[in-house]
Order: C-alpha cells, then sequence, then structure tokens
DNA sequence: AGCACGCCGACT
DNA sequence: GTCGGCGTGCTC
C-alpha cells in the first residue's frame, strides 16, 4: 500500500503530496503523523490518503519509517478541513496540519503529569527501630488514611524517613497519572436560571437543526450565553461533542466559572496564559474523550474533538475571528465548513452583528433568530449625545464636556464607578478641523485619510492615493486643524488633575496577566474610574457601575477603513451595556464632533435594524463588502530586489485578467505596505476591488497566478477581505 | 526548508 | 593543487 504524505516542512516548494510505501507489518492511518526519508535526512510528515499504488517511479519510492503516535492525530474529516482551507484561504497544506496540533504537543517537551502515591505493604511494623520515630509516624498516618501522594508525607516525616521506608519495602509507590485541569480562581453562585420563552425556543429549534448556520442574534443582557449552555446540554445527551469559541478578551474567570459550574470537567479550556502543562492536558482530555466540551478563543475552532454536535462563535463580530498572520483565515467559514462535515448546527451570537453575517441571514444562507427581551426585564441606560463642537465654541477646548465633568462628579459623590472609554489604535491617525469637524476623506473610496508622519501626507488605505496635509480647513478656512490622537494616558492624566479617586487604567500597553487584576480591583474600589480601550468593553459585570463615558466617539467613525461605522456601533452598544448592570440606573455620555452621524442616531436608540438598513445601503452605493470582494496579494521576502521583482510579475498577470473581466474590477494597484519592513521581510501588495458576479472564477484565477509565482524566499499570500492593511 | 552538488578565488 | 564560498535544484 501506497500512503500520500504532507511533509512538515513550512515551505512553499515542498507542500505538495509525496507517495511512501507502507511497510506491510505497519497499519498507518490516514491522520497518521509519520516518520519518512526525505532527500538525505529524516523528517516528519503527515499521512492525508491512502491507495493502492503510485503513479511516481517506482524505483525511486522509499519507505516510511514508523509511527510516531499511537493513534491518527488528524480524523479524516479534520484532513478534508485541511484541503478546503488551503483552496478556500491560498495556504500551504502543511500550515492548515499545524493548526491542529499546538506546539506543546508537537514538540513532545512536555509530558504526562505522574503523581507518585505510596501505600502500605505490610502491616509489620517490628522491623523500624525504636529510634526512627517519624518512619513510625508515617506508617500509622498511612494505616489511618489510605495511600497519599509521596511529596505530601515527604513534607510531613521528611524524605529521608519516606525513603528509608521505601528501601525496607515496607511501603510502596503507585505511579497516577494526573491532568493539570487548570482552576479558577473565581466561583460563581449557582443559581437555577429558568429560559424565558425566546431564549427556549431558540434552544429547541437549534437542538433539532442539522447542518444549518443560525445567526443569534440577541440584545446585551439577552441571556445568550444561557442559549448556548442549553444547547450544548443536549448536544451532550445525544453524546456528542462542542466546541465554542470566543474572543479572547471576554475568556473571563466568569466565563469560566459558568461553564464549569455547568459542565464541570467535561469542558477543556483553551485560553493564551494556561501553563504548557495544562495546556498539553486540557488537549489529550479532549483528544481521549474525557473532556467533550472546548471553550476558547478562535485556534480553538481546530480542538481534537470528534463527533461534534454544535459550534458556537460568541461575539461573532469580532475581529480576532479573522487570523492576521501566518496562516490567514476566517473562522466564521472554517466553522461552518466543520460544521457541513459533521452535519451539525452553527451558531454566531451577537448583540451587534457583523454586516456581512446580517446580510447573509437576510439573504436565508444563515437562519436568524432574534432574542429581543432582556434576561432581567431592566432597560438599556440611556445614551446622552454631547456635541462636541458646540463645546468648543462655548469655549471648552479640553478633552472632556461640561454635560460629562458634571455626571461625573455625581457618580464620585454618589460613591459609583464610572468607565471611560477611548478608543485609540493605530500610530497613524486622521485629522480633523476644529471649527467645523471635517475630516479629509478619499475622493475614490470615501474613507478618512490617514496622516504619515514620515512623509507628511494623507493617503489612503484602500487605494493608496496620496493628498498634500492640510494646514486650512478647505470647507471653512480655518487653520485650527487638530490630529485626532487623545490617548489613554492623556486620559488619566487629565482625569487625576479634576478628581481625587483611585483612576485605573486598561489598554494594551498593560501586561496581559494583570489586567485581571486590574479589573478586579476597580470591581472592588468604589469610588472610583476606570478608562480604557474597548478591551473593557466586553463580557464584565460591573454592579457598581452607573456612568460610562465614551471620551471621542469619532476616533473609530475616522479610522481608516470601511467597517469603521460598523465598529463604532458595535463599540457604543457594548460600552453601554456596562452601565447599570444592578439596581441603580445607567447612563452614557458620548462625546462626538458629528452628533448628526447616523450611527449615534440608531446607537443611542439601541436600533440595529435601522442601522443595518442605511449601513449596507452605503456599502452598496461606495463597492465595498459584501456587494464586492477586495482581494490583497502580499508579497514579503528578505530581498527586496526579489519581491519587486516577483510583485511585478504577478500585477502583469492581474492586469490581463483586468482585461479579460473589466467589467468586473473595480481598481487594481501594486504598492508598497504601509509596513515597508517587518522582521526583516520587505512587504508589498497589490490590492483589487471586485464585484460579486463572476467573484469565485477571478479569485481562482488569482490563486493560479500566484501558485505559478511561487518561489523559493518569496512568501506570496492572498487574503479576501482583510481586515487590516498594515 | 535544508542539504548536496557544482563551479570559481586565495591559502598551507 | 585543494579548501570553501554560496548559487541552483531536488526531495516520493
Amino acid at each position: 500500500m501506497i500512503a500520500e504524505v504532507i511533509v512538515d516542512i513550512m515551505s512553499s516548494g515542498v507542500d505538495r503530496v509525496f507517495d511512501y510505501i507502507i511497510p506491510e507489518e505497519q497499519n498507518v492511518l490516514i491522520g497518521d503523523r509519520v516518520s519518512v526519508p526525505f532527500g538525505s535526512r529524516q523528517i516528519d510528515g503527515f499521512v492525508i490518503n491512502i491507495k493502492q499504488s503510485s503513479n511516481y517511479d517506482a524505483t525511486k519510492l522509499k519507505y516510511i519509517i514508523s509511527k510516531k503516535d499511537a493513534q491518527p492525530l488528524l480524523t479524516e474529516n479534520m484532513v478534508r478541513l485541511c484541503f478546503y482551507m488551503k483552496q478556500k484561504f491560498f495556504l500551504r497544506l502543511a500550515d492548515t496540519i499545524r493548526l491542529f496540533l499546538p506546539p506543546v504537543v508537537r514538540n513532545g517537551k512536555v509530558k504526562e503529569k505522574i503523581i507518585n502515591y505510596i501505600y502500605l505493604n505490610s502491616d509489620d511494623f517490628g522491623a523500624i527501630s525504636k529510634k526512627a520515630k517519624n518512619q513510625l509516624k508515617a506508617l500509622l498516618y498511612l494505616k489511618e488514611k489510605g495511600k497519599q501522594s509521596q511529596s505530601e508525607l515527604n513534607k510531613l516525616f521528611g524524605i529521608s524517613a519516606i525513603n528509608a521506608l521505601l528501601e525496607k519495602e515496607l511501603v510502596k509507590i503507585e505511579e497516577v497519572k494526573t491532568s493539570r485541569i487548570p482552576k479558577n480562581k473565581f466561583s460563581v453562585t449557582k443559581k437555577e436560571i429558568i429560559l424565558n420563552t425566546q431564549q427556549s425556543e431558540a434552544v429547541d429549534i437549534i437542538s433539532r437543526s442539522k447542518y444549518q448556520p443560525f445567526l443569534l442574534h440577541g440584545v446585551t443582557g439577552s441571556g445568550k450565553t444561557e442559549v448556548y449552555i442549553n444547547c450544548i446540554k443536549n448536544v451532550l445527551k445525544k453524546g456528542k461533542t462542542a466546541v465554542m469559541l470566543v474572543p479572547e478578551i471576554s475568556l473571563t474567570p466568569q466565563m469560566f466559572a459558568r461553564f464549569r459550574n455547568a459542565f464541570g470537567d467535561t469542558v477543556a479550556i483553551l485560553h493564551s496564559s494556561l501553563s504548557n502543562g495544562e495546556r498539553f492536558d486540557e488537549w489529550n482530555r479532549l483528544k481521549s474523550g474525557e473532556a467533550r466540551i472546548a471553550i476558547g478563543a478562535r485556534s480553538c475552532i481546530f480542538a481534537p474533538l470528534e463527533n461534534l454536535g454544535l459550534i458556537v462563535i460568541d461575539e461573532e463580530h469580532d475581529n480576532s475571528y479573522y487570523s492576521e498572520s501566518n496562516p490567514r483565515y476566517h473562522t466564521h467559514e472554517v466553522a461552518r465548513y466543520l460544521a457541513y462535515l459533521n452535519d451539525c448546527p452553527l451558531i454566531l451570537g451577537s448583540a451587534t452583528p457583523s454586516i456581512e453575517s446580517y446580510y447573509l441571514a437576510k439573504k436565508g444562507e444563515y437562519r436568524l433568530i432574534q432574542l429581543t427581551e432582556r434576561a432581567n426585564k431592566k432597560e438599556l441606560p440611556n445614551i446622552e449625545i454631547v456635541d462636541m463642537l458646540s463645546e468648543i465654541h462655548s469655549g471648552n477646548t479640553g478633552i472632556f464636556s461640561s454635560r460629562f465633568l458634571n455626571e461625573l462628579s455625581t457618580c464620585i459623590k454618589n460613591k459609583k464607578q464610572a468607565m471611560i472609554f477611548i478608543n485609540r489604535r493605530g500610530f497613524s491617525s486622521f485629522l480633523m478641523c476644529k471649527e467645523c469637524g471635517y475630516v479629509p476623506k478619499c475622493e475614490d473610496c470615501d474613507v478618512s485619510l490617514v496622516f504619515h508622519k514620515e512623509d507628511d501626507m494623507l493617503k489612503c488605505h484602500y487605494c493608496n492615493r496620496r493628498y498634500r496635509t492640510l494646514t486650512t480647513c478647505p470647507k471653512c478656512k480655518s487653520s485650527s486643524i487638530r490630529f485626532g490622537a487623545v490617548g489613554t494616558q492623556r486620559v488619566v492624566e487629565e482625569l487625576s488633575k479634576i478628581f481625587d479617586v483611585p483612576i485605573f487604567r486598561l489598554d494594551n500597553d498593560v501586561n496581559k496577566n494583570n489586567y485581571i487584576n486590574i479589573l478586579e480591583t476597580f470591581n472592588q474600589t468604589s469610588p472610583s474610574i476606570l478608562v480604557g480601550t474597548q478591551m473593557i468593553a466586553k463580557g464584565h459585570d460591573f454592579n457598581n457601575v452607573t456612568l460610562v463615558g465614551i471620551v471621542d466617539a469619532d476616533m473609530s467613525l475616522y479610522f481608516s477603513d470601511y467597517k469603521a461605522i460598523e465598529r463604532t456601533f458595535q463599540l457604543i452598544t457594548q460600552v453601554s451595556g456596562r452601565a447599570g448592570r444592578s439596581e441603580s440606573e445607567g447612563k452614557v455620555v458620548l462625546q462626538t464632533y458629528y452628533p448628526k452621524h447616523f450611527v449615534y442616531r440608531c446607537s443611542s436608540n439601541y436600533d440595529y435594524g435601522a442601522f443595518f438598513k442605511k449601513e449596507l445601503n452605503l456599502r452598496e452605493v461606495s463597492h465595498f463588502p459584501p456587494f464586492v470582494n477586495i482581494l490583497r496579494i502580499l508579497v514579503l521576502g528578505e530581498d527586496e530586489k526579489k519581491v519587486l521583482n516577483s510583485l511585478e510579475k504577478i500585477y502583469n498577470e492581474v492586469k490581463l485578467l483586468k482585461e479579460e473581466y473589466s467589467s468586473d474590477f473595480i481598481y487594481l494597484h501594486a504598492m508598497k505596505c504601509p509596513k515597508k519592513r517587518l522582521q526583516k521581510n520587505y512587504r508589498y501588495q497589490i490590492l483589487l476591488r471586485i464585484y460579486k458576479k463572476n467573484e469565485y472564477e477571478i479569485i481562482s484565477k488569482i490563486y493560479d497566478i500566484c501558485d505559478k509565482m511561487k518561489e523559493n524566499k518569496i512568501s506570496i499570500f492572498v487574503e479576501n477581505d482583510p481586515q487590516n492593511l498594515s
């Protein structure tokens, strides 16, 4: 028999099938990791198919040396998923296979944890000398309590005493394999939750379903998590398994505790702050079937589960579901195909679904389920919009409006807490006129221009068109142009001048291990203020927060990106959900220079429907997804000349394609990446936008072109609707 | 990716 | 003469 093997080498040059003879005595299966001779060396590979004969020259065929594991690492469905990802996202097969093998599992340095237990081997204590008091004590202790761990006994009676007993064979060692199951430090009081009608209907529909993507659109506080938990319970009853994905940021201790309470050790948690040992054990508990539910961030979709009964993607609009490095993929598509392979439902849950997902639901590709009632029946907090331009005109040029400062002092006087959001991401930022609020936008793309300090230019990140920097506003001729970047530090500084209460700050500069502590300290300190980026917007329940301030809502609005408005809506909705979680009523103050923008009207009325309609219309007229495809061909390499040469060859071929499909192309440009050099690699890109009509045909032709242009020391990536063009 | 093979410059 | 530089090409 012949095995088709993918070698575990990360290079496009060898990312293809190699045939090997399976030795008679070996039982090699699809999904097995094997050791094979490759050229003059020996390397690992993965068996992706088994067949009778090979087309390759029989005299050159070599034998598989050995199997590396007792069981195949991949199921046949996983292998299928790898192929799907290769063709869908233009990836190397070796990269997709590695997604299923966490580094701790692959490199084999972490071992199973074995605890030595000691038990009594004889009741004859006579052999002990009268002097050896500790030995006798230890024996009596064991007689009373039964077997005990060696380290515990060493601590109690001394290492030498225990060793002496072992030597005399009065006691013996039993080795016990144990799992390092991550402990949650926080416990949640177990309370019986009774689902409301909407929730239980949702659970019924989903639990009865075969393959079907559901978009679960539920207002903040509508109890989506309870729906997930109940669906998963039904899945377990059928003897199947489940995966639940959440954004890394919302994998909070509270979330752990809820799932541990509901499922105990049946759930495995894959979290970025696990130790290697814990990660290894959680993975193995899933692989062995001991745990049947996997919870984790994006990569958890590759958990080693068989017989899936449900996949959940919580906060489906979250950006972290796009992988933006190495194997670039979109988790929704992966999850959808995996659900299809397992013939099981997929839930995409959100209070603020992405435009793409809601559009697919409207088109009938996803089935829409709405949760319109809040589980606690409480009203959503009132959102007040403050016009910062009129603040400036009335003489207040500071960061905070007088309205907000008033609310903040009331809040502090009442010994309550406030959260202040400042959404600053990226280094370069947009410009804005302080007088009239004008923001320069690209004439072709209708996205705001990004200010580049290095060459003092305004650039459009979508078409690379360049503009001269403004010194005066073209609309009102004012010369007070400001940069749209006020950071969290600045806000903290300003606040501490005014208020004498503890102020906490949380943003990307804060150490990851520290941020749970900051959140907990904040939770226990009243009055106090928490200043942060959107990372504090999700999943946290702070009982005493009554005021939420959004300092500069426009900041995310004018970020050069067609999704800027969508993100602003999502952010406002999410942030507002933090206020007034318990008895005291919550309030949100939203500061903007552009109060008339529809995103503020819709979000302050909690009107997703109106927002969707308006935004979708905008996308259609300005030719952005979901009506078009944006493609990015990224060419990387250490040798700039080689990269440029490769880029030009690809560009010329794509140009021919553009001529062939001239009515499909909106534009096509080749350019330097905004981050020109990263990790020694020069970066160039080709950006193109095409209408949705022949998109599958065109994309597959582009993949063919890039495939043909593959060469040594050059990496080519193609992304469909990239989230980030850096 | 890595390793062998191969064809040109300065060293005991 | 030959040790070693790294360009090119192959790996079932």
